[in-house]
DNA sequence: GATGAATGAGAATTCATTCAT
DNA sequence: TATGAATGAATTCTCATTCAT
């Protein structure tokens, strides 16, 4: 029909490229607004500008595109700690602690949405299990070199430590942005919150008295 | 007008009680065998055995049950500590935990399925959340009283710790059992589990060295 | 179970009377209230008192109630004219006028549904016709007395004036009553509708001038 | 971006005009055949060879679409008085009287059937109302211009007149075509009936004598 | 690739009718 | 007779998925 230079063969799929993460786009704000289930596959290719059928180009279904969403949110919760944090283990607790709580809090509609649907979708589940276990990996290993290092007790398993640290952080973070009623927000301290955090994780590993010293106590604690 | 034996009023509501009755047992068997969202109204009535429509004469929609469901749980996972227990804080914390943990692993898929349903159901939502408040005020008003009587530090407010420390032990049970595989349970010490929760909670509040020794961990693993 | 003097057979009956008689009261009622079709069984049970069993005690349906509660109401709509009326044809007219509207004003809502309802049930339909079979019926006969003594014209069959003039009054009571919202009921002046269904009818049988005279016609027209 | 041809936005929406047809004309057939009651939303979409999706692509219930289908009658019942009817009040009546007789006659089952729908349904009822007040209004128009010229009697008020003739038109076709049964349609002459109408009218409104004769049924009788 | 109308399986829900008490 | 819980056939409506254009 059309006479004219040939496509560029990257050029129909920079197209592609595009729609799709169109769709991605529209996928995270759909769901935030109307949960997944209310979700609507017509809701996500309008919010999108794409027609229904484009949809099933590039997903096979809004499990897939939830997993998609999903993908690119834990790596956020965890990233490395910045260079200048310094070796002191009550420092890096702080520090992953306040990086924990401030990217849950930013993603946290998206966030409690993709640990809800967890339960009836198993490879969404296998995705989360993963970016949790990195999670508690660096917990347990941190755990592991003060339990070496004589600087915290070896009576619970570094393992199970572990699980339960960085689970008590990730409840806290769930029940306060997670399930908060978007249209009427909690008043919280986020900082008061993470130094609550920080306080309880390192005194159930007893680092906290010997270790960061009574100024540091001073710092957080209120009344003496 | 008519002289005889009192009615029976309740000889036909007692049969209503039944069919009430069943729809709920079956409810329950039903939402932990194929999910809430998988289970189907007829299902639920086969497993009981009555009619889809007497579904109907009995609850407005799978949610009314799913709540009916709800509401017999709570009270389980937090009663009131044995008279037995004495007066150590540390007792009393570790059979806190022990019921919790014991109770929520009995009723572990039902529970994780409500506290999933929670998402999308604000009644329940406001169910569960009554369910948890108890929990935590409970857990509020031991840690004021450590803090008055000086046994624990005040620099974390009491609302907060009970928040944080109930929210650790839920979800480590959520995650234990709640998310647990029917078809292939993992391998886990529930004694060593319930050990380790209360050394973390003890020590987070610096209740554990004064008091226990290196032998708490002896007691609390295997039954005595 | 009880010892006593053996029950009347006829207390029983009159119980039974009793029973039916309420329900066929509720039926009007709800009738009227919520329309034919939005009229449950459980409904009128209800509204009657008794319990939904008796309904098919009684009746084998909802359509046999409504055809208990129209049997009733056709003789109504056309009393015999009063004694005291007089062997004019335009009185006659306007007495035969002013009873049907009033009877219809009286139980429009439950004749506009009968009417209605009498599209789906033909027995209803055939209990209908035989009602307004009998209105017509008198008019006919009328009709026919008149042109026999040549008081009205020859050029329409007695039959068919009678259908249609019959009719010109059943559809004026029919929209102003039979239709009328109820909660915002039309200003309507009654007797300048009758006296204008009686003027134009008699004029239509070319009765109005030479028969009544001067001053009856003063009496309901209105402008000189 | 693209230069092309100019795209077509209703190559698929004339698709979609086609579907939406099919099923008005679908609706039409099966409302007639089996009544609005009886007909089934499966029906009607079988009927247009559609799936009962599509239905739902259109309408949100059974109710619009009978809607739909009234829209257009009600023209036709009232059609502009051809040109070459001249000014005689009594042939204008008389071509009035025989349009709107035809037309019912040709529409009557799905006519009757929306005046009784009419009842349940507010919305339909006011599309209704629209329809008979332009026909109601015509002949108004027509009396008022008759009272003022002197023609007819100022007795009664056009308003009413005008509702009392066209109400005795109109119920003569609705009992003599709309409530037919179909599988025993009643012998009737239809032009017989047309003139006794007019006839009927006519004089009521003292029209007849002095512009027709005893010829004029003979004029009406038959077609010419 | 993009479009969006068409599809129809699947689930919820109602309510007349039955029947054990 | 009276009761009202139990029944399940029948219908509506939704929405993921397909496919002709």
């Amino acid at each position: 029909m059309m006479v004219g230079p040939p496509e560029k063969p990257d050029l129909l799929s920079r197209r592609a490229e595009r729609t799709r993460g169109k769709l991605v786009a529209a996928a995270r704000t759909v769901f935030e607004g109307r949960g997944f289930l209310e979700a609507r596959i017509v809701d996500i290719a309008k919010e999108a500008g794409v027609a229904v059928g484009s949809f099933y180009t590039y997903f096979e279904s809004k499990e897939e595109l939830l997993r998609e969403v999903a993908g690119t949110l834990f790596q956020e919760l965890i990233p490395p700690l910045p260079a200048d944090v310094g070796p002191d283990p009550r420092a890096r607790i702080e520090a992953g602690n306040r990086a924990y709580v401030r990217a849950y809090r930013k993603n946290a509609r998206i966030l409690a949405l993709v640990q809800h649907q967890t339960l009836s979708d198993p490879t969404l589940r296998a995705l989360y299990d993963a970016g949790r276990a990195a999670f508690i990996a660096r917990v347990e290993r941190s755990i592991r070199r003060l339990q070496r290092s004589g600087a915290t007790p070896k009576d619970v398993s570094p393992r199970l430590s572990a699980n339960i640290l960085a689970g008590m952080v990730h409840e806290f973070c769930y029940r306060a942005f997670g399930l908060e009623d978007a249209s009427a927000p909690r008043e919280l301290d986020v900082d008061e919150a993470i130094a609550a955090l920080t306080i309880l994780w390192t005194r159930a590993l007893v680092l906290s008295e010997p270790i960061v010293g009574a100024n540091a106590a001073k710092k957080t604690r209120g009344n003496p």
